[in-house]
DNA sequence: CTGGTAACGTTATGCAATAGCGTATAAACT
DNA sequence: AGTTTATACGCTATTGCATAACGTTACCAG
């Protein structure tokens, strides 16, 4: 039922936040509170998560957190390269390996909702050399595949 | 000096509306003044243009469209594949080959705000491959490449 | 000319993101 | 300790992006 890796996720989180405190303690920036619990918040599930969905569940925390709040926390968060934008969604995914240089690419369940962080060398150089081509020198990318997984294929019942 | 490739841009839109003209009549969609209007407007020139952009055009033409007219025109224009949406933007771009079965990639110029629509077999062919590794069934792709095109990294002189 | 369908108009609203400014707090320096 | 400085967080408000819901017009088929 439900979901496809049926997996440990508490590990996941617990993973997230503590690579999150190792890097912001590296690099001498401010892991707060507000900054950890927003993190958590991404790290629920493998889904992406909308900044509204956030702001929601921090009213319901008791505190009143307003947009900038919310968008403040994100900006850091995607500096210091622990979550990414999915900006065909516009809503945010945890990143599962942040410290290593790394570009963006990912699989977006349209059913599941799922979103896999890829890395693929072959699509890295094919990006690489496309740019090259046009002599374009790319600065950022946003490389979003959307369709079906491997598990939502399988269990088809759901159309 | 404003534009890189100096060409006479009005062939571009020409072609562009023609395109549109023929394969709308092949298929029996109706190309009206609006959707004519609008498309126009998109192909001004090689940047991608903003829905509230267009909304401001079509006042000052006199009319009053409100945001929906807007939206079901970019719909139609994408139904058909004669524009595409640049979702890290927010904005819309005109296809310059459609009818044409593509995927759709774009090397987006951070300095000059040109998009070029790529079409490289080895970038087609690497996502492919990523999705077929993780036996994931893509049907729509967001490619998105942002940089520095090779005209603004000669005229260096604007930082 | 009558009925249906698609396009367009209008009003209103919801979600996404930022502006601008004030306050609190932590670190860094005397 | 006390002062300075930088950063984080809070609030009000506004802007930008997009759609819902419904009414009206244009056009085509019978």
């Amino acid at each position: 039922m439900g979901h496809s890796h049926s997996h440990d996720h508490s590990i996941c989180i617990e993973t997230a936040i503590a690579e999150a405190e190792r890097l912001c303690a590296e690099r001498g920036s401010r892991f707060t509170d507000l900054r950890r619990r927003i993190l958590k918040m991404i790290w629920q599930g493998h889904k992406a998560v909308k900044a509204y969905d956030l702001l929601d569940q921090l009213a319901t925390e008791g505190g009143s957190a307003k947009p900038p709040t919310v968008y403040r926390a994100l900006d850091f968060l995607m500096e210091e390269g622990l979550v990414h934008k999915i900006e065909s969604l516009n809503a945010y995914i945890g990143c599962p390996h942040p410290g290593d240089n790394h570009v963006s690419q990912f699989l977006i369940c349209d059913k599941c909702e799922t979103v896999k962080e890829l890395s693929s060398d072959e699509l890295t150089t094919a990006v690489m050399n496309a740019a090259k081509q046009a002599n374009f020198a790319i600065r950022r990318q946003t490389l979003e595949l959307h369709g079906v997984c491997a598990n939502c294929q399988r269990n088809r019942e759901a159309a």
